[in-house]
DNA sequence: GTGGTTCATATTTTT
DNA sequence: TATGAACCAC
């Protein structure tokens, strides 16, 4: 296809009303910088590196830069690239750049992530790799279910040979832009020597689908750029400055395609650190801004180093721990701010008093009892490295009812009921997705088991047609009796209906010159006539007819009112697209958890999660070798792995404002078993002169070591692993740490906690009163002492639960939270 | 086709 | 320990 008329056409679009604003004013964005971010930002042409270490302020200079690329080098917006890894970077920087214009910013069409910008390049050319423009996205669930249908259909042991690592290999080849044919023959041996075969047989099958996942996105960009010259020529001289936010996290693929893009002109600023390369397991190379300079001859490279959010005690442990990797380009982070308290390092004697501990100092902080002023629970964050560790967490502040949020988790869209829902648009908008119909076909429960399924698909087979055809066909030849046969009638009748609702009747397709927009190269769309119902209600529509609703409503369990409004949410989000295929086709990409909450919260998360963010207040608790740094990245990636996790110490330390407090345990519960644990070596690796130790003494001094030997008796190299651990406990810089501790006690109490008494609560609630609560579910009131409720719940057991976080069973509607 | 059982399994998860 | 998937009996 080409579109050089088009491009043509842009080139002599109109300026856009933001720049000519612009021009007229003198450039205060850039008064606010100091001078490395100031380079940084002046410097528009030829190759740029960013070395932002955490906390310098990278996205004030990325924005400033965006600015003064329309202002000084007379930029249109469309003419700009900015790619970030998040949505949530790509709406900050989107926002940031609207404010510091003074306008809304819509004129940026390709500032987004690899994978959004990547889905709209793929829609325009995809029949370049033998797609429909609009084919489906895949998300991890999706892939895993093909995958293990096509291992099915070979009779491969899937206990042997699970699809899941199916799955990683063929993720990892398309992280390394590697199609079926080009991976290397090293890797021939991967899953029982068929691996590659697997591969081909997936993409394969996608194609016949209409369907990507989403490393296809990169992968499929990045072939048409290598193979068709002239798309990739045009797309050279479109984007005429590119910004790479991020850039230690980028893969080969998605460094291939900056390659690509930026070959021409070669204005490229990639932004980035790579001390917080944390996300080489998922395919990102350090190696491309190692190797940046190499990549792109004189490159300027710009450090920001001056660190505007930690303390210098802050930010002396978190250089210190981090000088121990090899191979770094290297930063001198500073700052100006005021020297402020020591980082704090405690030991406890299991997970349960180090969340009981760090519970009161988080009521201590926030009433201020610490001598300090008060901080707000939503300063204070609970950084872990395993999610597993978050639960003595939330057991413990559910008790003592300190509020809490937990940050992750499943997304939005991952969620059972929202991809249920989704597969019924997709059903409806495109009939021939027939992944959408194997979702949907016995869900709710239309008593369509295994046997009526293959029916189906024998029927579509035979015909070579699409499932929902396929079904229509058995429905028309009775094929399925009982109620089964009943309920396809009804769904293939609905699906009809439902159909017919989308969209009015189709007029003859317009293609109209001056209102093409003007992002970039453009394609023409069928039109239709005007749908007879706004996508919104029938999206309602289908739900409810289908029985979907009615199925959630029937659940019993405690989780049924929360995805029934996990739908209604869903539906409001249709809101703000045009129609349901607009929907779809951004949906897998955008949507992310948006519960905006009003409440104070501490919140709980992984170190990875906390990537980007910071807090007055950080918790780094469950430093203990073995868990952090994992045991599992050691041993798989040795060196690299060890290296891996100790950025993560340096990203965990940096996300701390003012204070930052280090913990690790004694014993810990893993896999259902005690195990002794010693201190991670990285506790080593902080600097003693600005570190306190809270440790109160005994409790973990030399018997501790001891402990450690006792037990090592399972094998000889175990053995001698655990007596060099040992000596790690006992290191130098250990020993200092314990000489110069601190005797004081470990914390007092917070007694704000039995003071307040929400007398509201404790009236409300009555013996054998049936409650629902939102972790734990459904369950009957035993006992009732203050505030605190005695539950017995029926999934989980007996449980003492603070009344406030319970709603009496009737209600579950109005729980507060 | 559903529901209960057993058995294996056990990081991190931007899209 | 505790969760999920797979299998087997109704």
């Amino acid at each position: 296809m080409s579109n050089f008329d088009e491009m043509d056409a842009f080139e002599g679009a109109s300026t856009p009303l933001s720049q000519r604003a612009m021009s007229a004013r003198p450039m205060p964005y850039l008064d606010g910088l100091n001078p490395a971010q100031r380079e940084a930002v002046e410097t528009l042409y030829g190759p740029v590196l960013m070395l932002a270490g955490a906390g310098t302020g990278k996205t004030k200079a990325l924005t400033a830069r965006i600015v003064h690329l329309m202002n000084a080098a007379k930029a249109r917006p469309n003419e700009i690239l900015a790619v970030t890894f998040t949505n949530k970077a790509a709406r900050e920087m989107k926002n940031r750049v609207g404010g510091m214009l003074g306008q809304s910013i819509e004129g940026m069409p390709w500032l987004g992530t690899f994978h959004a910008i990547c889905v709209k390049l793929l829609r325009r050319h995809a029949e370049l790799v033998g797609l429909k423009s609009n084919f489906t996205i895949l998300d991890t669930d999706d892939q895993i279910r093909l995958l293990k249908q096509l291992l099915r259909a070979e009779s491969i042991d899937d206990k042997r040979w699970p699809a899941r690592m199916l799955a990683g290999f063929i993720d990892g080849w398309k992280n390394r832009a590697l199609t079926p044919e080009k991976v290397p023959s090293a890797d021939a041996g991967a899953f029982n020597n068929r691996g590659t075969e697997f591969y081909a047989m997936y993409q394969k099958r996608l194609l016949e689908l209409n369907a990507v996942d989403f490393g296809d996105l990169l992968l499929h960009v990045v072939t048409i750029f290598q193979t068709h010259d002239d798309v990739l020529n045009q797309y050279q001289r479109w984007f005429r400055y590119i910004l790479v936010d991020e850039y230690q996290d980028t893969n080969v693929a998605q460094y291939l395609w900056l390659r690509l893009l930026a070959g021409g002109h070669k204005n490229i600023c990639c932004v980035g650190d790579d001390d917080q390369s944390i996300y080489g397991w998922r395919g990102a190379e350090v190696g491309n801004i190692l190797r940046f300079e190499k990549d792109f001859p004189g490159a300027k490279v710009v450090r920001l180093e001056q660190n505007y959010r930690s303390t210098p005690h802050i930010l002396a442990a978190a250089s210190n721990v981090i000088a121990g990797n090899e191979g770094r380009l290297g930063k001198d982070l500073w700052t100006a701010s005021e020297e402020g308290e020591k980082v704090r390092l405690i030991g406890h004697w299991d997970g349960e008093e180090e969340a009981r501990w760090i519970g009161e100092e988080l009521e201590a902080m926030q009433s201020g009892t610490r001598g300090m002023n008060p901080i707000s629970l939503n300063d204070m964050a609970i950084l872990v490295r395993a999610s597993h560790q978050m639960r003595a967490f939330e057991d413990r502040f559910l008790t003592i009812g300190l509020p809490y949020r937990v940050i992750g988790g499943p997304r939005f869209y991952e969620r059972m009921e929202i991809r249920d829902a989704m597969a019924y648009f997709r059903i409806v908008t495109s009939p021939d997705d027939d992944l959408a119909f194997e979702r949907i076909v016995n869900t709710p429960k239309r008593g369509l088991g295994d046997k009526a399924q293959q029916k189906i698909q024998m029927a579509a087979r035979a015909n070579g047609v699409s499932l929902v055809e396929g079904a229509r066909i058995v429905v028309e030849n009775k094929a399925i009796g009982g109620k089964g046969g009943a309920e396809l009638a009804k769904l293939v009748d609905g699906l009809d209906r439902w159909a017919a609702l989308t969209r009015g009747p189709r007029v003859a397709t317009i293609i109209d010159d001056d209102a093409v927009l003007d992002d970039g190269p453009q394609m023409s769309e069928p039109e239709f006539g005007p749908p007879e119902m706004s996508h919104v209600e029938l999206a309602q529509v289908i739900l409810d007819e289908s029985g979907y609703t009615a199925h959630w409503q029937n659940d019993k369990t405690p989780e049924g009112p929360g995805r029934l409004e996990n739908l209604k949410e869903l539906v409001k989000a249709l809101e703000q697209f045009e129609n349901l295929q607009g929907f779809l086709e951004h949906v897998s990409l955008i949507m992310d958890n948006t519960q905006e909450d009003e409440a104070a919260k501490v919140s709980i998360m992984t170190l990875h999660g906390a990537k980007g963010l910071e807090f007055p207040a950080v918790f780094l608790p469950g430093w203990e070798d073995g868990l952090f740094p994992s045991q599992r990245s050691m041993d798989e990636s040795g060196l690299k792995g060890l290296e891996e996790e100790r950025r993560l110490a340096y990203v965990g330390i940096t996300r701390a404002e003012d204070i930052c407090t280090i913990s690790f345990t004694a014993n810990r519960m893993v896999f259902g078993q005690w195990q002794s644990q010693l201190p991670s070596r990285f506790i080593d690796e902080l600097p003693e002169d600005h570190v306190e130790v809270l440790t109160p003494p005994g409790l973990y001094g030399g018997n501790y070591g001891a402990a450690g030997m006792g037990m090592g008796g399972s094998g000889q190299s175990d053995l001698e692993k655990r007596v060099q651990d040992a000596n790690v406990y006992n290191s130098p810089g250990w020993k200092r740490l314990q000489a110069r501790k601190d005797n004081r006690p470990m914390s007092q109490p917070a007694e704000s906690k039995n003071i307040t008494i929400d007398m509201t609560a404790v009236s409300s609630f009555s013996m054998g009163e049936r409650v629902f609560h939102q972790k734990f579910g459904y369950g009957a009131v035993i006992g009732i002492e203050g505030d605190k409720l005695e539950i017995e719940f029926e999934k989980a057991g007996t449980k003492k639960v603070v009344s406030r976080f319970v709603a009496a069973a009737d209600a579950a509607d109005d729980i507060p939270f």
